[in-house]
RNA sequence: GCGCGGUUAGCUCAGCGGUAGAGCACUACCUUGACACGGUAGGGGUCACAGGUUCGAACCCUGUAUCGCGCACCA
């Protein structure tokens, strides 16, 4: 057994035992084994990603719950990996080729430039992992997997093939929403609508079958006016309706458009006439269909403008080309007035700038099993948690668009599809290629990153282990996401295993900085995880950050809460530390062979509730509320009493009430390491082996992480009940007590570090047995027991449950202050009594209230009664 | 506009039908033989507001205010 020290220090102890774990394979499970599954996949980060405090709330509660599981005695499957990022990965590489080789993608070719990020992949790609592990996650990284592996490739392939000839995926010409930063299609997901402030201008046309009459129109993007085709109003508009079939003069390039009527304008907003673009606006669109109009698209990809806007705008760029739009139209007189405007603009999640919705050739597809996966939700197949996230799922499901997979990207899944050179009408789509490639071409486009994640759940998993561990059973997700990922694969679970693919999903909050603001990396408001954890240890962070994290609540984050999680694991250390300090520990504790004491009874009692409380907040996932029993049954309930209280067996002469008062304590450590175990693997498991404790019916060793989670019901067997019940009144009698002769030390200013003598006219019959505990844990010289005891004038003195207390003190007595410090106390105590007995008074509340609520307020009666008649002689006895 | 969530001690948050809680911060005392990443005692809240249901409401219902988040083709 080696010496412990002072303070913790977590860096050593996390990772040792993490190395030691990785080397056992601890986290690797046995697909052959007869113990039931428990299952759970990681949301795959992004490989290019840092880890955040998102992630170590989301995995800190996936670990939690996989060793849980394993103490259950599950067969436990925590598969992790990451995915490859389309956009955001490309975006990497390309700027440091940019920066580095003064090169684009399109120098060095598809190829080339897909051996490059491949090669960064390799270099980079796994930080995120490493950083997993030092959180201490019990991943199976034997099955670490990444959405670009061959064989998951293969899957993701084999699926759009399957989708293509079920005709879920169909090719077309649509409006999408394009990122003319990315340079590719985005899907509605990922289009984030922003608030703007920006200018609603009013310009007007000339009618061209009225010369010198205008209509005016208001707009928010006088730079698409050069794609206008149309002019648009209200068919009942009694202002315009007179016009239709007529023309306007679009000013520039100068050309005659049509007025066409549609019911879809709003005759209230702005002048109730509309400019239509078909090729620049989704709704324009539209209308453009509906009425055959001609589509210019005057845009670039880059969103500048081209040659069809004029000479004068090609080149520009959109939001340049929008203030020389005004300006020109100011120059020819048509600028009616700009008015102050805020409206909303969608923006590309990735890139941050606003999408231009854009006309193009794109692959969609139609959702599959919409039905059976809305109906899953409902039905409680699969279980949201907070419940409430199945409404938005629900909304979403039920409102449900064609998405649009197609991505112009070079890093991800390429498109299994081929076009025949002479007729590209002609397409074969398969896993394969054509027999005869020369004659056909490759379709370019690669799929959405989401496309290949909605497999997760199961494309990650060989056959044996999908036939063990599939359906997984626990799901732990940003609410953020649940369009994107959950909803997704819980269509694809249906389609292609005909199972749904978890049992629960639970939502996590998302952590805000202390302003409230969400964390980014452009605020600079995310600290660090890694800082934290050199800072804090592993442990810390994870229980201070799932102590503060409620269901589905966001959380604001403040370093105060990681330093608690550091105190705490220090607090379990010194426990620890005393405990060492007195001798080695028990392997093994046999509490029927004790005799215990009142204080060890009750601690074990409150050990047995705690077990209790814990199962009971893991069933409903209230990982704050397990967390939060843990830190008061540790630090109040055992080290600031039991521990305390006993140490007037360790330090007394009685050598088996020491034994016995070691002993529990090794229980109560033994078993509360274990308890807390899935929250601090780290300390707990170094503890566990200094202490030396054995895991009962281990299978691999004496670890705690083998060990057996408690079982309430049987944790105290041996132990008689009767005798419990008494104990622990018995010990909450002395610790208020002991709280009450603190009080009044404190009131009368003996300073903590004094001893003092104290006499007691003892109450209860078994005062004399628990004396000695007292007057311990008053700092007192000594108690004496004396029922006939007789106060000296002005003697500071208070009622306690042992029996009225006095505190002699020589040459220090302030009768008055005594006078008034217990007519205080009886005026509480007057309140307290004046308003059970109101509601006891009250015939609706003894008739209708609970019986069991009635008579605790009639043993709340008694006792204020009779602790205000005892109080009253003593203030008479003060000599009033 | 519709939907969801929050509003409880100075701060961050629990509690969700029967005597208002925790941590931090604050005040006083204490380096007492596990721990100053500590101990002891204490101060501090008309539980956003207004109605209602109930014997009883921070908790349930209805409104209002306010903050946040989704969804929505108003140029």
């Amino acid at each position: 057994m080696s010496e412990i020290s002072k303070a913790y220090e977590p860096q050593a102890v996390e990772e040792k035992w993490y190395s030691h774990w990785l080397e056992t394979g601890a986290f690797t499970p046995d697909p052959a084994s007869a113990k039931p599954a428990y299952s759970i996949v990681i949301p795959p980060p992004n490989v290019t990603g840092m880890l955040t405090l998102g992630h170590v709330l989301n995995n800190s509660i996936q670990d939690v719950l996989a060793r849980r599981a394993r103490m259950l005695g599950r067969e436990v499957l925590w598969l992790p990996g990451t995915d490859h990022a389309g956009i955001a990965t490309q975006t990497v590489v390309e700027k440091r080729l940019r920066k580095e080789e003064h090169k684009t993608r399109r120098d060095l070719g598809r190829e080339a430039f897909l051996e490059r990020v491949w090669h960064w992949k390799e270099k980079h790609g796994g930080i995120i992992i490493q950083q997993l592990k030092k959180l201490g996650c019990s991943c199976d990284w034997s099955r670490e997997r990444f959405t670009m592996d061959s064989e998951y490739s293969r899957q993701v392939q084999k699926v759009f093939v399957d989708l293509y000839k079920k005709g879920h995926i169909y090719r077309g010409k649509r409006m999408v929403n394009w990122c003319p930063v990315s340079l590719t299609a985005l899907s509605d997901e990922e289009v984030i609508m922003k608030p703007q402030n920006g200018w609603l201008y009013h310009m007007k046309y000339e009618l061209v079958e009225r010369p010198g009459e205008f209509l005016e129109i208001a707009t928010t993007r006088p730079e698409t006016l050069m794609g206008d085709t149309a002019v648009a109003v209200h068919p009942e508009d009694p202002r315009y309706k007179h016009l239709i079939g007529q023309h306007v003069w679009r000013p520039f390039p100068r050309k005659e458009i049509p007025i066409i009527g549609d019911d879809h304008l709003d005759m209230a907003f702005g002048t109730g006439v509309l400019k239509v673009t078909p090729a620049h606006d989704k709704a324009d669109f539209e209308i453009g269909a509906r009425h055959h109009l001609e589509v210019i698209d005057i845009f670039n990809p880059d969103a500048t403008l081209n040659e069809l806007a004029g000479p004068e705008f090609a080149g520009l760029d959109r939001f340049v080309a929008r203030k020389a739009a005004v300006e020109k139209l100011r120059e020819l007189g048509l600028l009616v007035k700009e008015e102050p405007y805020q409206n909303n603009v969608g923006y590309s999640e990735r890139a941050d700038v606003p999408i231009e919705p854009r006309l193009s050739e794109q692959w969609f597809f139609k959702y599959p099993q919409v039905e059976a996966s809305l109906q899953a939700v409902k039905d409680g197949t699969i279980r949201f948690r907070p419940e409430r996230w199945a409404t938005v799922y629900e909304h979403w499901m039920t409102n449900i668009q064609d998405w649009c997979i197609s991505r112009q990207l070079w890093w991800g899944h390429r498109i299994p599809v081929w076009y025949r050179k002479d007729n590209p009408k002609c397409i074969h789509c398969d896993t394969v290629p054509p027999t005869d490639p020369e004659n056909w071409t490759q379709e370019e486009d690669v799929l959405d990153t989401w496309f290949s994640s909605w497999l997760w759940p199961f494309a990650t998993m060989d056959d044996p282990t999908r036939a063990k561990f599939y359906p997984t059973t626990d799901l732990v997700t940003g609410p953020d996401i649940i369009f994107f990922w959950v909803a997704r694969m819980i269509m694809a679970g249906y389609e292609y295993t005909g199972r749904e693919p978890f049992a629960n999903v639970f939502f996590t909050g998302l952590i805000r900085d202390m302003q409230g603001r969400k964390m980014s990396k452009s605020l600079g408001n995310s600290p660090d995880p890694l800082d934290l954890i050199a800072k804090y240890g592993a442990d810390g962070i994870r229980f201070g950050l799932l102590r503060i994290a409620p269901q589905g609540q966001d959380i604001r984050f403040d370093e105060k809460q990681i330093e608690e999680g550091r105190n705490f694991a220090n607090k379990l250390w010194n426990a620890a530390r005393f405990r060492q300090m007195h001798g080695p520990s028990a392997a093994e504790v046999n509490l029927a062979e004790l005799t215990l004491s009142s204080y060890s009874l009750d601690i074990l009692a409150k050990l047995q509730k705690l077990v209790a409380t814990l199962d009971a907040a893991y069933g409903e996932y209230r990982f704050n509320e397990v967390a939060q029993a843990m830190y008061d049954f540790f630090w109040s309930e055992y080290c600031d009493n039991y521990v305390e209280a006993a140490k007037s067996d360790i330090f007394g002469e009685d050598p088996a009430a020491k034994a016995s008062a070691l002993a529990v304590m090794d229980f109560v450590l033994a078993t509360f390491l274990r308890l807390i175990q899935p929250f601090m693997p780290h300390i707990t498991a170094e503890l566990w082996e200094t202490l030396g404790f054995k895991a009962p019916n281990h299978s691999h060793g004496s670890e705690l992480m083998y060990t057996a989670w408690p079982e309430a019901a049987t944790l105290l067997a041996g132990v008689d009940a009767t005798a419990l019940a008494a104990a622990q009144e018995r010990a909450a009698a002395v610790f208020e007590s002991v709280r009450l002769a603190r009080n009044l030390r404190a009131e009368v200013r003996i300073p903590s570090n004094k001893k003092v003598n104290f006499f007691l006219k003892p109450q209860p019959t078994w005062v004399a047995e628990e004396s000695a505990t007292f007057a311990r844990l008053i700092n007192a010289e000594a108690v004496t027991l004396n029922p006939a005891y007789e106060p000296g004038r002005g003697e500071p003195r208070v009622l306690t449950p042992l029996g009225e207390l006095y505190l002699p003190l020589e040459g220090l007595v302030d009768a008055a202050a005594e006078k008034d410090r217990l007519a205080k106390e009886i005026a509480k105590v007057e309140t307290e009594l004046v308003t059970v007995r109101k509601k006891l008074a009250n015939e609706n509340f003894v008739q209708h209230a609970p019986a069991a609520v009635v008579e605790e307020h009639r043993r709340r009666e008694v006792d204020w009664n009779e602790k205000l008649v005892q109080l009253r002689k003593m203030q008479q006895a003060l000599g009033a």
